[in-house]
DNA sequence: ATGAAAGCGCTAACAT
DNA sequence: ATGTTAGCGCTTTCAT
């Protein structure tokens, strides 16, 4: 018994494969790919030799010869740990669709174009990109050669397909939750210039306008981290107000981390609603009720929507899909105090950082 | 002036250029890539050519043809923040060697053997497994095959490199900043089995004897999450150590809060120790004192020794490279409060979870 | 069911 | 300095 044990050198081909069982190798192609055109006995001879020669295929031999590569890029930001979920999602998603996913990271030393350009030298057929911060521009310049889906941004034209989370809805959800708890005086804290912050703001105005109380919104300057979230704690603590919803969980732990130094008691005296439900939303002593994201679903759709954009089969028209979050309610919201319900909030518009 | 932009359908390839710029192809291909061989003029036309058609080098062709791939496959968690920074430091690192990273992700619907088998049909020429989890026989299997460097894991089997931080000194310059503050009543919070967490717990009890506090010694079960954390601190509120040492920074980030929240002051009443250095340690309104991991060093000697493997040069013969951590102090470590530093530690082994 | 021949896009070896 | 030939490992015709 030849034990011909895969070491380290040249690789097994399909050439070794089909020497040691005694057939041409095209033959052997066909059995590896589970073709039609093999015999039984074939089929079980060729198996057996390639398991023994440990043969894998080469998949950039296999691409090149397809017309199809059967690829797709994937931006994703490395320090982003929502990205990671979607990451998860896309291999769940392409796996099902029989593609292949091929991971670019943004890093604080390799920006997005950089990453773009190497998926690109790839072959790769679609891009799945994950809150991208390129110019609008440049997107639609990508869109032109291959598909491209923008996921967690939005993105006002035409050829590039969107994947998104309905912000503003998130935040209709999160203020209704409040004011049916008997908030009035309901605070945003923001993300700045994030993807989806201006969204985000937008519904805030929007949900208070619909409860008529328009005139109690405060707005304060924010950001992505527990930094941010930390420095806009303090505003909150001169304005008072009962409750606050904040662009996202970090920034949301942020807060809650200098209100309960200060002896601000939430959600006794504040009540507290983040965005993303991240794994620190979860955390059993956070606890933060928060505005959840389907992560599931948002990738299932980039995937298909990529794929049939390569199918070509009845490109979907409506270029950007809006889904729709939920809202999970853990122990940051409760009713406010009677003796706080009452006052009124500082007005301030927008005060400076 | 015939305006040939790149189009969705096929690429365009050096065949294209070749006919443009009226020359042979290995001759754009020798231009394409710097190589010596062609006049300053044809060069001047080839690189007109290739822009106007905006070609791109197919990069599986070329690892095709090319014996060496020079591809370094990285398996990664998605999920763990540090594994980002490693992710960072290997792009760098990789980049300045002129070789390729294909990232190959763990998710909770991947695991480590799907991730490995993918970089493997990409015939990467070596791998690099950031805290992998596999058995030490798979990883000697798969040294046999190629390269293999593991980081942040501990692996003793000689057919596999190893770039690690020493965790035994990380724990020694905690204990002993905290034993120079004053204190002698230092707890440690453990990892559990995560990678790592016994040499932590080594380094601790070693630290301690050192001081001749080893009676002092009293170890809670933690583990990787701000859960574990939270749970550990319960036990040390009964305890009360006046300093512990907690197994990494997301741990520590709930020892904090549940310290802070049970009225337990930090640093006044209990010094915090965390591991990592991660962003969460370096928000302003956390500012935990922690032992770092030099994430560019690691990941530059990783890189450095699949490199060594790959280009045969003098292979080296440790195959383990143990990287000293230091220590960042910042504010949850001061000295204990006279009426505490005297009062001796409850003793417990290991309390049962 | 099986094999022979061709070629994906590129680079290396050899011509000239 | 430039072109010709061959072939990386695989899949796709097209024969048989």
């Amino acid at each position: 018994m030849t034990e011909e044990l895969p070491v380290r050198g040249r690789r097994t081909t399909l050439a070794d494969v089909a020497a040691r069982a005694g057939v041409s190798v095209p033959l052997v192609s066909i059995v590896m790919r589970d073709a039609p055109g093999a015999s039984a006995a074939t089929r079980e001879r060729v198996r057996k030799a390639a398991e023994e020669l440990g043969y894998r295929p080469d998949s950039r031999a296999r691409m090149l010869r397809r017309s199809r590569t059967r690829l797709i890029g994937v931006v994703f930001g490395v320090q982003h740990p929502f990205h990671g979920d979607l990451v998860s999602g896309l291999y769940t998603a392409a796996d099902a669709a029989d593609y292949e996913l091929a991971l670019s990271a943004v890093t604080p030393g390799r920006d997005e174009r950089r990453a773009v350009a190497s998926l690109l030298q790839d072959r790769c057929e679609a891009l799945i990109l994950l809150g991208p911060a390129l110019p609008t521009s440049e997107l639609a310049d990508l869109a032109a050669r291959m598909p491209v889906i923008v996921v967690a941004r939005p993105v006002r034209n035409r050829a590039v397909d969107v994947v998104r989370t309905d912000d503003a809805a998130g935040l209709h959800l999160a203020v209704d939750h409040l004011v049916d708890l008997g908030h009035t005086r309901i605070a945003h804290v923001d993300g700045g210039r994030a993807p989806g912050a201006a969204e985000r703001r937008r519904g805030y105005r929007e949900a208070l306008d619909h409860h008529g109380l328009a005139d109690q919104a405060l707005i304060v300057p924010g950001g992505l981290t527990e930094d941010d979230g930390a420095a806009a704690a303090r505003e909150l603590i001169a304005a008072r107000p009962t409750a606050v919803t904040v662009f996202n969980d970090r920034c949301a732990t942020g807060v809650l981390d200098v209100l309960r130094r200060e002896g601000v008691a939430v959600p006794g005296d504040m009540s507290v609603v983040g965005f993303d439900d991240s794994s620190l939303a979860r955390l059993s002593h956070v606890a933060l009720t928060t505005v959840a994201q389907d992560a599931g679903r948002i990738t299932a759709l980039a995937v298909a929507r990529a794929v049939a954009r390569l199918d070509g089969d009845a490109a979907a028209d409506e270029r950007e899909q809006v889904i729709p979050p939920h809202l999970v309610v853990r122990s940051t919201t409760a009713a406010p105090r009677a003796d706080l319900a009452a006052a009124p909030a500082r007005r301030v518009r927008t005060s400076s950082a």
